[in-house]
RNA sequence: GCCGACGUGGCUCAAAUGGCAGAGCAGCUGACUUGUAAUCAGCAGGUUAUCGGUUCAAGUCCGAUCGUCGGCUCCA
């Protein structure tokens, strides 16, 4: 039988030669572990293909279906491990993810020390070399077989499953679980693996099923691509903004204060500003009018946004709603309804659509408390919100307007490659979580897709994701350690302008009910901040840094020169400090690296009477001698084109 | 909210089985007056997150609360 490999090589092999021994050629062949084929485009296990003269592509290491077997082979030999440790444990699901697998335990929570004695299991299992075998059995008897062995919820599986589905199941010595595969062929394969750490997790994600130990691991075909995938994590909490955000003293967290509260410190807090002044001026000059609005509102307004309905849960209410005497407030967890009554204030007609209103919006929402992290997920936090009134027919050309805008944050920020776009929808099974009907989120899903497929964008759709009162479009990034989070939102809005009785009068003078699109511009700005402080592992863009220049005099006698420089700078907008302490320079050079300061400018005898600057910077290192004025010019150009220059020197 | 881990000066970490809370860095003070990654010396800094319990004795054991982290659920 002939076999093609995905380079286009043919591979001959004799018919009585078994598909194992084959595999095992092509396998060392490729220096890597062959672990399952494509034929016809579908993926099999190597078994199914024997005495078979077919075309097919080996699976490897490095193709993410091969991957996905190979890390759930290693899942297997988990469960296996858990078995035999804890013949007591049930078994959940253990499913290959990226960069790892882990599998589900009805059993007592897993502590390190357990974890390293079932990874030494895991080992001996490895050794043994044990094949996997696949088979499959008629539905009866396969419930019958996972009663007999006493696992609860692979029998809940099986009966999930289709009347007509094959149930497959993979044996390896001991140890048979329910599974589609494929897997490899033996657990030899499976060499350098790691347990990474314990959790919970609800049986089929449902928080009112039984709680199970979950256990995290990752494995690789190589011992040096699982040291470098732990490297790599270690580097990634290194930059992790909730760790370096707070050494960098840009905020802080109180016990006293609360959870999800973070405090800006007056470095983060001027990078925030600057974040703020530049998103308002660039929403002005799009045309955008600013509002200022209140913090909290009577319940009322939100009984008829439908908030109360369907939002109460995430609000921070005031007053004792039980009683009918007390005045019942919330705090706002959006902005969209005070807004509306800003529309509201006066009849509009179709000319003054689109109807553009932005503002730097406090927010409130009553997360979970095992919710809250860092500045990614906050109680309070501030969003650069903006609502569109516009007529049907300006919906494209608005939602296009907001994704430019959307992209034009983000490529100034350097994030643009950084992000992916999902279309969130509804989903038609939980039809009380949302407003309107049926007709109406296909017919505007619809509409949304097509605008987003017009406008070229490369998105992929979530179903269940969407507002209550509408799709989205969800720019979504990701945090350090590949957790997504929704960065930049769009959202078409059908229902609310109807709730709240909005019109306008079109050419006829009719009354016409206008579209609403909920935006943001870089969404949130402690996300934003955090998503920042990741990306450039605390060293930012020079227009956003909080300390742009340090004044380096080199002893007490250039403290008048240092002052004068300073000044000259500071008078420019610079963002400038002066280091007056008694120490060497190498050692306030030091300092000011290890603080991120973009530039740093050294002034002694020789500067005092040049009338120059020595600057030294984290892009070229040492400059030399400069005059103030060339200097002012080049810093002030970096920081009004916002410049993202790549840094040589000073990355450590 | 649920499961789990953790909480000792600003930071990083010590303090065997319960037995005097300690070091480095940072800070402050003084001396040195410094030229591109760490000058020297001295000083100060703590109700061991908080509250309660066990004990002759608690950072250590037990309970509760608060907070942080890893997940789950949730996420306008």
């Amino acid at each position: 039988m002939k076999i093609t490999l995905k380079d286009g090589s043919v591979k001959e092999y004799q018919q009585e030669m078994s598909v194992l021994d084959i595999a095992k050629d092509i396998s060392e062949g490729l220096g890597r572990a062959a672990t399952a084929a494509v034929v016809d485009g579908k993926v099999v296990d190597l078994r199914t293909i024997i005495n078979k003269d077919v075309e097919l592509s080996i699976l490897t290491f490095n193709d993410a279906e091969g991957r996905k077997a190979f890390r759930h082979t290693a899942s297997h030999v988990l469960a296996q491990a858990v078995k035999r440790l804890y013949p007591n444990a049930k078994l959940a699901i253990g499913p290959a993810i990226e960069e790892g697998f882990y599998y589900d335990f009805d059993a007592e929570s897993f502590s390190r020390e357990d974890l390293d004695k079932i990874e030494a299991e895991m080992k001996k299992i490895v050794k043994e070399d044990i094949k996997i075998e696949n088979y499959t059995l008629p539905r009866a008897e396969a419930i019958k077989f996972m009663e007999e062995q006493g696992e609860p919820y692979k029998v809940e599986l099986i009966q999930d499953l289709p009347e007509d589905a094959v149930i497959s199941f993979y044996k390896q010595g001991d140890f048979t679980d329910l599974c589609a595969g494929p897997h490899l062929l033996s657990t030899k394969t499976i060499k350098a693996f790691k347990l990474l750490s314990s959790s919970g997790a609800y049986w089929r994600g449902d928080s009112k099923r039984p709680m199970l130990a979950r256990i995290y691991g990752t494995a690789y075909t190589k011992n040096a691509d699982l040291e470098e995938h732990i490297v790599k994590l270690e580097d990634a909490k290194k930059r992790d903004h909730n760790k370096l955000g707070r050494e960098m003293e840009l905020f802080a967290t109180v016990d006293v204060i609360g959870q999800g509260l973070p405090l800006m410190m007056p470095k983060g807090a001027m990078m925030i500003q600057t974040l703020q002044r530049w998103i308002e001026d660039e929403e002005e000059k799009r045309g955008y009018m600013r509002t200022k609005t209140p913090l909290m509102a009577k319940k009322d307004l939100y009984v008829i946004s439908d908030h109360w309905g369907h939002y109460k849960e995430g609000m921070f209410v005031l007053g004792d709603e039980n009683d009918e005497k007390s005045e019942v407030f919330a705090l706002r967890p959006m902005t969209c309804p005070f807004q509306y009554f800003v529309y509201k204030q006066s009849q509009k007609s179709y000319r003054d659509l689109p109807c553009r209103y932005g503002e730097t919006s406090t927010l409130f929402r009553n997360e979970d408390s095992g919710e809250m992290h860092g500045l990614t997920r906050v109680r309070q936090f501030t969003i650069s919100e903006g609502h569109l009134i516009v007529t049907p027919e300006q919906v494209e050309e608005e939602f296009k307007g907001c994704l430019d805008l959307a992209m034009y944050c983000l490529k100034t920020l350097g994030l643009e490659n950084d992000v992916t776009y999902q279309f969130s929808k509804w989903d038609p099974n939980n039809k009380q979580k949302y407003l309107g009907d049926s007709e109406q989120w296909e017919k505007t899903q619809d509409r949304m897709r097509e605008i987003l497929i017009h406008l070229g964008v490369n998105f992929t759709e979530e179903e269940g994701e969407a507002a209550f009162y509408g799709p989205k479009l969800d720019i979504q990034t990701k945090n350090v350690y590949g957790k997504e989070d929704t960065m930049i939102t769009i959202q078409l809005d059908f229902a609310l302008a109807d709730r709240f009785d909005m019109f306008y009068i079109d050419k006829n003078g009719e009354k016409k009910r206008p579209f609403i699109i909920h935006r943001t511009s870089v969404g949130c700005y402690e996300r934003t901040l955090a998503t920042l402080i990741e990306k450039y592992a605390g060293l930012f863009p020079t227009w956003l840094c909080p300390e742009q220049v340090r004044v380096l005099p080199i002893s007490e006698k250039y403290h008048d020169y240092a002052n004068e420089v300073r000044n000259t700078l500071r008078n420019k907008g610079i963002k400038v400090t002066i280091d007056e302490r008694a120490e060497k320079t190498g050692y306030k050079i030091r300092e000011a690296r290890l603080d991120k300061v973009p530039y740093m400018v050294v002034v002694g005898q020789k500067e005092e009477e040049e009338g120059t600057i020595s600057v030294r910077s984290r892009y070229n290192g040492d400059e030399g001698s400069k005059s103030i004025e060339q200097f002012l010019s080049e810093i002030l150009e970096e920081i009004a084109t916002k410049e993202i220059k790549e840094i040589k020197v000073d990355k450590e």
